[in-house]
DNA sequence: CCAGCTCGTATTTTCGAAAATAATACCGTT
DNA sequence: AACGGTATTATTTTCGAAAATACGAGCTGG
């Protein structure tokens, strides 16, 4: 191995064009949601700047902006941690998403143009195509974490508002955290792929009604099995 | 003037048990909310670290803070600026808060207990009589600001939802620079006195239906004023 | 005269040391 | 042995200097 050939060629320190608190803050946030580490976890500035090779002022600013998304709890004068789960929390993270989920999935079917339709098809269409390969532990690929993502990002996307779509992608993070809490100890995947072909069919046919029915009972009976599956995650806290 | 009496014994650095970046965030977002830093206005650090006696690195993680609340627009690279105003930016915040502020009246009245009841009675009364006091331009009143703020607050405090209240206070802040905004050229302040008194009675005695209606209505047309007063400042970007 | 480049300046961003605060261990007294 | 207070250590928080980056003036060649 040369010299030439160091640590930063492999894997660049940083994103094009993006500052390193930007990037941190993308890295921990990632690690938070994927329950690398754990929720309540103290959040040492030794240990994460060992880990992520930055500066004391520059992990601050990564926490301080995972405190405002819900992502890491700071305790005054007493550091940060991961934020705590709890099925409270979870219950109000469920019921905000359905909330505003449901707005938006009104106003995208009301004013989405082609380009919006063509972004649901093609989203669904690559995150299916990623399940076939390996559909048992979905949430382990990362590759069907994104696409997921991106297709439930794709069927809002035409809202019109990116007020609420802020919102609404950081609740869509923390229930993702909740996903993963729960994925090791749930028996197998539900029939997610089903799920998202119906709602995709309803949200192109211009089907609001039936749009919004659907995706609020994708949201609720995922949490439902998170509570169920990780109650002992959820009780002792 | 003695050496003991120095500033900060007139005026403490910080809040008791507060760290200062939080006190800096608080004071900045005041500031911001009452357009005493305009709207698009670069936030350089020299300046600010003037004004405010405090380090880059401080002043980096209130901005960040700031940032995700939506009151201050970051810009890779290129520092900070005051979040701009558009029409487009007040009708999305007026629309988020309709949505969520109707849910949250609608659970705080059905959640709602005595102790909720008595901090919506003493949040209105204390308001009337600070307005009873100057009803010329209560929004210059910094003390009508904390106490309007706060009677809001107690109308949904009761709703249940830690999660949703946090989405609701940031769209509040949003919604009051735009009243600022308008402050100055609008001719007179409308009715509020009499909007805020029955929203009041509506919520404790129980009667949803027409607290939520009279919320949206208090909300729109409080958007509408901004707007057509407004108006120069809104186009103009 | 203008477009494009280079260099100097202004500004942001990052760093590690120093100060402030909280947690813990220690010791003497009852 | 239990308690209270004090000293020690661990950790966070803040600072200003140094590095990185963007901005702008001035120059050169067409």
């Amino acid at each position: 191995m040369t010299e030439t050939m160091s640590e930063s060629a492999i894997r660049p320190r940083k994103e094009f064009g993006k500052t390193v608190a930007a990037d941190i803050t993308h890295r921990l946030r990632e690690e938070i949601i994927a329950c690398g580490l754990a929720p309540g976890e103290p959040l040492r500035f030794d240990v994460l700047r060992e880990r992520f090779g930055v500066s004391f002022t520059t992990l601050r600013e990564a926490l301080t902006a995972l405190t405002a998304e819900g992502l890491v709890d700071a305790q005054e004068q007493r550091g940060f941690r991961v934020a705590p789960v709890s099925r409270q929390d979870l219950v109000e993270v469920t019921d905000a998403r359905v909330l505003i989920e449901v707005e938006l999935i009104r106003r995208a079917i009301e004013r989405g143009d082609d380009d919006w339709e063509i972004a649901v098809i093609s989203t669904l269409h690559r995150l299916k195509r990623i399940e076939q390969r390996d559909p048992e532990h979905p949430l382990r690929d990362p590759e069907w974490k994104i696409a997921h993502r991106q297709f439930h990002q794709a069927l809002v996307s035409a809202c019109g508002s990116a007020t609420l779509l802020a919102i609404r992608a950081d609740l869509f993070d923390r229930a993702e955290r909740y996903r993963h809490l729960s994925a090791n100890f749930r028996p197998r995947p539900r029939d997610k792929a089903g799920e998202h072909q119906a709602i995709m069919q309803a949200a192109i046919s211009r089907n609001p009604d039936l749009a919004v029915q659907l995706i609020e009972a994708h949201i609720r009976s995922t949490a439902d099995n998170v509570a169920t599956y990780a109650a002992h995650l959820l009780d002792t806290e």
